[in-house]
RNA sequence: GUGGAAGUAGUUCAGUGGUAGAGCGCCAGAUUGUGGAUCUGGUUGUCGAGGGUUCGAAUCCCUUCUUCCACCCCA
């Protein structure tokens, strides 16, 4: 016998999981939709070289490769970003400019696993290529929001920086040259506290001035809100700067479309992704920030370059489907406790099999989730157990030519006439 | 990849060298008759896997797999 396992990091999903987690997905879609993104998909496999070496080194040892049986060297796609650029620079030219595409589909990642994060992961990514304006940017950011609300999500928070502006910044204090090193240290400002940070700040740029800069640059949001904080950077940078205006803009908007409140500026937010060259964020749900971000991203102006020698700026988000899902089952939420196979489960006994079979495929006509259990020689007990673990919530019999429609929970019965009343028992 | 903790029945766990256990669940029967009660009986296990030490290993040692946590990075 062959032992059933599956791959460290790698999941099985149950119906339980993965009927909440079709759901979420259906509602994104139909969202993205309503914002007049179109889907594409993408091959799960690449080239190597392709995918290598676009998302800065530490993720270069995070993408799973391997020779193909032809000797290939391919790799399994880390991100849906990377493989869409290479998309982009193919097909340009025989797609509307600007392109807005949304992609779900899963990605893959050699690191170890820990709750929310897995080998192999669902991201539902949207992106705008095409043009660099405060208006596309505002169009990612409202359809992040419109995400997590039409997800019913209302703790969380978008914590929004600017890679440029960082880099002007380190540009007036003579220290973009070791912008990598500096990002990575900042990064760990929430794990290791400012003092840390202060110290290795000094050992990159040998300047003590210098890292006490930086680190009030990263600490500007503390305590202030999102306009506050842009002037505070702005004193530090010296003068207002095309990226410093870009985040202003995008305020203004998110204040006039009254959801400004789930944003904040968070200079600390940096990005390990080497591609980002405008405005990046990360979202942290409020009651469980220790999940990581849930949906991040950024703007990326020259990552088509790779490829082509067109100029093709863009800007997306990717919410992490699996974490998502990791965090909400953590928190308890409604939503993924809503994973009823149907409606309504029809029980009958054998006689009755006729009567039984064709009021389940009207129901289904009329829209109603049924199920029909098979099995009419069991007792009334297993029936229900049946119904219990499906989480359906009415079952449908017959007496005496009419229908009974019992709540399971309740257990109380109604009688019907016709199917027609059945089904708006259901509603 | 490195470090730490854990893995025993469907599930929650107890069991630290001497016959594998408990609650819940599950199955069968009785009772009931369109379910949750009650009674009787039973079952569920290669103690994650492999090897070693020992008269004897769930228990000690080694290897390995998986989960959780930390580093790192992030979805």
């Amino acid at each position: 016998m062959i032992e059933p396992l599956v791959l460290k990091g790698f999941r099985d999903s149950l119906p339980m999981q993965e009927i909440p987690k079709k759901r979420i997905q259906r509602k994104l879609e139909e969202l993205f939709e309503t914002f007049g993104f179109v889907p594409i998909d993408t091959p799960t496999l690449e080239y190597e070289s392709v995918l290598l070496g676009k998302g800065g080194g530490e993720t270069d040892k995070q993408i799973f490769h391997f020779e193909d049986n032809g000797g290939r060297k391919v790799a399994l796609r880390f991100d849906l970003t990377v493989p869409f650029a290479r998309f982009m620079a193919a097909h340009y030219q025989e797609l509307a400019i600007p392109f807005k595409r949304y992609h779900i589909a899963k990605a893959y990642r050699g690191e170890n696993p820990q709750k929310g994060r897995y080998r192999e992961f669902i991201q539902c990514d949207f992106d705008i290529v095409g043009v660099d304006s405060t208006e596309a940017d505002f169009e990612i950011l409202s359809l992040m929001y419109s995400s997590f609300k039409t997800l019913g999500i209302d703790r969380y928070t978008f914590h929004i920086a600017h890679r440029g502006l960082f880099n002007d910044f380190l540009e007036q204090k003579g220290i973009r040259d070791r912008s990598v090193d500096i990002l990575r240290t900042v990064d760990k400002l929430r794990k290791i506290g400012s003092d840390k940070v202060r110290e290795l700040l000094c050992e990159i740029t040998g300047d003590e001035e210098g890292s006490q800069a930086v680190l009030e640059y990263v600490t500007a949001g503390e305590g202030h809100g999102f306009e506050e904080t842009l002037d505070v950077i702005e004193a530090l940078v010296g003068r207002k700067t095309e990226s410093s205006i870009r985040l202003r803009e995008l305020y203004y908007l998110l204040k006039k479309a009254g959801i400004e409140s789930h944003f904040t500026l968070d200079p600390s937010i940096t990005r390990g992704l080497d591609y980002y060259t405008g405005i990046v964020y990360e979202t942290f749900l409020d009651d469980i920030e220790s999940i990581g971000s849930v949906c991040s991203g950024g703007r990326y102006n020259n990552l088509a370059s790779l490829y082509s020698k067109e100029n093709l700026p863009g800007v997306g988000a990717s919410i992490g489907l699996d974490r998502l899902m990791a965090a909400l089952e953590e928190l308890s939420s409604p939503l993924v406790k809503e994973n009823a196979s149907a409606d309504i489960v029809v029980f009958y006994r054998t006689e009755e099999k006729e009567l039984a079979v064709l009021s389940a495929f009207s129901l289904r006509a009329m829209g109603v989730r049924t199920d029909l259990y098979l099995l009419p020689e069991k007792k009334m007990k297993a029936q229900y157990e049946y119904a219990e673990k499906n989480r359906i919530a009415r079952a449908l019999s017959f007496k005496d030519g009419r229908y009974v429609v019992k709540d399971l929970a309740t257990r109380e019965s109604h009688d019907a006439t016709t199917l027609e009343e059945v089904a708006a028992l259901c509603r």
